[in-house]
DNA sequence: CATGAATGAGAATTCATTCAT
DNA sequence: CATGAATGAATTCTCATTCAT
C-alpha cells in the first residue's frame, strides 16, 4: 500500500540489476546477488517481476525510455535543425559517458537474444522520439532523403561506438574531438 | 589421429559454438550442447580449449580475423581511396549480412564483459588492418584529419547498426539504400 | 465481524483448498492460491488454521463427516438390512460421483502420509457410523461372520475403485452395471 | 558403457525414491535426499530422468509391472479358475504386505494427480494381465457376466483396502481372516 | 586422444509463514 | 480481525568440468 516504499524497492532492484549486469553480464549476475545489493530478500524480487528475464526486459524498457528522455530534454524545436541535431548528438554521447552502467547494460541487451523477447510495440514505442526527430528533418529537406530507419541506425551506431571508445579509456577524447565527430556525422547526413 | 582430423574437430567445435551462441546467447549454450552439435564428446572440447571462456575467446579471435580478411580481400591499393573505401564499407555490410551467425556472435561478444578477457595485444592486432587503412587515408589528406580511432568507431559503428537493421528483416534494404548509406558515411569522413 | 461472516470465510477457504488440491495435489496448491481463490488475504487463512497441514487435516475431517452423513441420510433402520445396504452402497457411489472434488481430495489424503497426522480418536470417530452399521448386521447374522473392520475395508474399497473408474470417464457405467456391482458385493458379504 | 554399473545406479535411485516417497510423500522427498540415499550426486539423477515427475512416473511403471508379474508368477492355467483366483487374490495381499513400500508408493501415485501424467497406453498395458485373467473367466462363464473393468475395480479395490488395513497394524489379520476375505470376494464374483 | 557418466556447486524459483499497518 | 508485502529456507534443476575407461 505504501507507494513510496514500493517504489523504493522496485527501484532498488532495478539499480542493483543494472550495476551487476553492466559489470558482470547477464549470466554472472545471480538473483541472489541482485537481492543482496538491493537489500531485499531473494523472494521479494519475484513480487515485482515474474522471472529474471522479465526483470531484465523491464529494466531495459525503463532505462531506454529514461535515456531517450534525457537526451531530448534540452531540445528546442524553434532552433535550426543543425543546432538541434548537434545538441542531440553530443548529449547522447555525454549522457552515456556519464552513465556508463546504463550504456553497458543497454548495449549488452540490444546485442543479445534478450532483445527478441521484447514486444514489437515496445521496440517501436521506444524508438519513436528519435524516429520522429529525424523523419521531420528529412521531410523538411534539411537532411538527406534516406529512410529514417537508416538514418537512425547510422547516427546512433556511430555514436554508440564513440561512447564505447570513450568509456574504454584507451583514448582520451577532447571536446574538439567530439566537435569533429559531430561534423563528421552531420556532414554525412545533411542534404548535400 | 592426425592434424587434419584435429583441425576438423576444432573447426566443428567452433562451428557448433558459433551456431548456439549466435542464436541462444552465452548462457543457454551449454558445453554439452556444443559437444552434441559438434559430434564430439563433452570431454573432447577440453582437449582443445582449457575452458568455456577460452573457447569463446578463441572463437572470437578466429572469426574476427576471418571477417577482416574477407572484408579486405578485394582491396586494391592502386585504386583511389574513395573506391577502396566504398568497397570496404559495402563488403563489410555484405559479409555480415550473408554471415549472420558470425555477426551476432561478434556483436554479442564485443558488447559483453567477455571482451575484457582478451589480451590488449589481441585487440590491437585484430584492429590493425582497419587502423592502417584509415590512418593512411588521413595521412594522405583524403580523409578528415580525425584520430583514426574515432574514424574507425564511427565507420564501423554505423555499419554495424545498418547490418543489424538489415538482418532484423523489419526493413528491406535495397542496393540504392546501401549506396546512399555509403555516401552518407563517405561525405562525413572525406576531407571537407 | 460476526460469526456468520467467519463461517463464510472458513467455508470459502475450505472450498478453495478442496478445489485446488483435488485438481493439483497437495504441493502445487500454494496457500497464496488458496487465498486468491477464497478471496481472502493469505494471512487470513492463518487466523482460522495454524498451518497448511492443519487446514488440510481439518478439511479432511469436515468433508469426511459430511459425506458419511450424506451417505446415510436416507437410511431407514426399519427396512431389511439388504435394502439398507443397497441404499448405502449405491448412495456412496452416487455421492462421490456427483462430488468428485470431495472424492479425489479424500482419496488423496487417505493414501498419503497426511492420514497419519490425524488423531486416532478422529479416525475412529469418522469410521464409527459405518462400523456400527456393519457390526449390527454381523451380529444379527444377516451378514457373514467376519470382523467388521474387514467388511468395511472390502465394501468401501470396492466402492472406491468403482467410483474412480466411473469418474475416469473411460468406462460408461449404466445403472444396470451399478445394480450388478451391488449384487457382486452383497452376494459376497451376505451370510452364505 | 558399463551396463552393470548403470543398472546399479538407476536401480539405486529407484530404490531411494521408493523409500522416501512411501514414507514421506511426494513433496517431502527432495531430490537431494534421493541422491543422498542412492549414493549418487544430485545431478546424476538427471542423467537418468528428465525431471522429478518423470522419475516418479518411471518408478510407478516399473514397480507396477514388477508387482503384477509377481502376483501372477505362480498362476497355473491348468488349474480350475477358482483356485487360480484364490492364489491371485491371496498373493496380491501377500505381496504388498511383504512389500509395503511398493504398496504405499503405488497407492499414493494412483490416488494423486500424478496418475494423469501417464500415457494412456501405459495404463492399458499395465492393466492388461489382470484384464485378460478376469475377462477369460467371464467368457468361460465361471464368473458373473460383468464388464471386466468393473470386476477388476471391485477385486483390486477390496484387496487394496485389506492390505491397507493389515499394514496399518491396528488389526491383526489371521490366515483364517484372509481365507474368509477370499470367500467374500469369490462368492461375490462367481457365477451365481 | 576420445569418451560421456558422474560430479556438485550454484542458479532460478517457490511458497509457507510472519508481521507491520 | 484483515491485509498482503516481505522473508528466506528449501527445492528443482543446470552445467562447466573431471576422470576412469
Amino acid at each position: 500500500m505504501n507507494t513510496v516504499k514500493d517504489f523504493d524497492k522496485k527501484e532498488a532492484i532495478f539499480q542493483a540489476t543494472l550495476e551487476l549486469i553492466s559489470k558482470h553480464g547477464f549470466h554472472s549476475s545471480p538473483m541472489s546477488e541482485v537481492a543482496k545489493k538491493a537489500n531485499v530478500a531473494a523472494g521479494t524480487i519475484y513480487h515485482y517481476f515474474k522471472s529474471k528475464d522479465e526483470l531484465i526486459c523491464a529494466l531495459y524498457v525503463y532505462k531506454r525510455e529514461k535515456s531517450i528522455q534525457n537526451i531530448f530534454k534540452n531540445d528546442d524545436p524553434s532552433k535550426p535543425f543543425k543546432d538541434r541535431f548537434r545538441s542531440f548528438y553530443l548529449q547522447m554521447i555525454n549522457y552515456y559517458y556519464t552513465n556508463p552502467k546504463e550504456f553497458y547494460f543497454l548495449e549488452q541487451f540490444m546485442n543479445s537474444p534478450y532483445i527478441s523477447m521484447l514486444q514489437k510495440e515496445d521496440i517501436v514505442r521506444l524508438e519513436q522520439p528519435i524516429y520522429d526527430f529525424l523523419r521531420k528533418a528529412v521531410f523538411t529537406q534539411v537532411v538527406r532523403d534516406i529512410p529514417p530507419k537508416i538514418l537512425i541506425a547510422m547516427v546512433t551506431g556511430s555514436a554508440s561506438s564513440l561512447i564505447k571508445l570513450r568509456l574504454s579509456g584507451e583514448f582520451l577524447m577532447t571536446s574538439s574531438d567530439l566537435e569533429m565527430a559531430f561534423f563528421t556525422c552531420w556532414d554525412g547526413i545533411k542534404k548535400p
